[in-house]
DNA sequence: TACATCGGTTGCGAAATCAAACTAACTCGG
DNA sequence: CCGAGTTAGTTTGATTTCGCAACCGATGTA
């Protein structure tokens, strides 16, 4: 993706979102991420009608995001799978449910994680160098485009309000 | 939210990207969280479409990731706010932005931040129990409403291909 | 023979999206 | 007072995408 053919602000975050924020996609990348290989089961699984699957499936096959395998000539029959930048994209899979889990069910999580360690997972955005869980109002833009955003530490929380 | 009402598995992820998984709704957030609280700055700097935009503000207002306040009354004139719920997508996005940064473009990253520990910001998600980075092949479902997907661990890499 | 499975494709109407123009209420400079 | 600019949208009309249902072909199963 080159950044110049994004509108607005040149970001990794629209870079990707071109790649992976249409409808469905995420859904998607989720049921491979679980082991759901066949178009029936992601199709079942997300919801999502199979028309806009399929074209979701070839648009993130074209983007390196999973491959499309044949497992079977007469009939030809696929299935897919995460790529290396699929299979990093369950980070972002694992934010996304964190924060949904907390602002947008009013029930329990319905899916729960056990981590290696043995207990539920609890996931914390780190700093790798310093081991800090970071706190985004204490961070400070360090270089963009010049023109979009000016140096300096980012708006904090409000208190007063 | 209820997951009832969401096709396919019952899913936290779904429920997120049924708030803000429209398009230009997270460039909206990450244009609020750089400190742009005005209409036309979001504009610009989003390039989404102004009536696009009124409606993706009207939806986030809606889904309480933002609020909308009046700061000019004869005209009215409003500016946005992220919310609690709006602050704690910024860990979304800095998951989206590292993954996009690795994946979604062939430049160096166009933006970066420097961390309060004074390096600049490489996030790792971390497991707040153990501490240690998490492997997504080393996580178990533990949960999941019946039907949806067997107990057990997630499918690994495949080191053979 | 009849039906189910699998991985789609096709056709079509409904809905969302887009760029551009327009509005309305102000402010500022001269 | 005049004209230009700012701000936060709304309106318009064309384009694109979406969602649904039906269909398809090759195979396997009862």
């Amino acid at each position: 993706m080159r950044l110049e053919d994004l509108p607005g602000r040149p970001c990794s975050v629209a870079a990707a979102l071109n790649l992976i924020g249409e409808k469905w996609s995420l859904l998607a990348v989720r049921e491979i991420a679980f082991g759901n290989k066949r178009f029936d089961a992601i199709a079942r699984n997300t919801g999502a009608p199979r028309d806009r699957l399929a074209a979701r499936l070839r648009a993130l096959e074209a983007a390196g995001v999973i491959t499309r395998r044949r497992y079977s000539e007469h009939p030809p029959r696929y299935e897919y799978e995460l790529t290396e930048a699929g299979r990093e994209l369950r980070g972002v899979l694992t934010a996304l449910r964190a924060w949904g889990d907390k602002w947008a069910i009013d029930a329990p999580p319905p899916t729960a994680f056990e981590h290696g360690c043995g207990h539920d997972l609890d996931p914390v955005m780190t700093c790798r160098h310093c081991g800090e869980e970071i706190d985004p109002d204490d961070l400070r833009v360090r270089v963009t485009a010049t023109g979009w955003t000016r140096q300096g530490p980012l708006p904090r929380a409000d208190p007063a309000r």
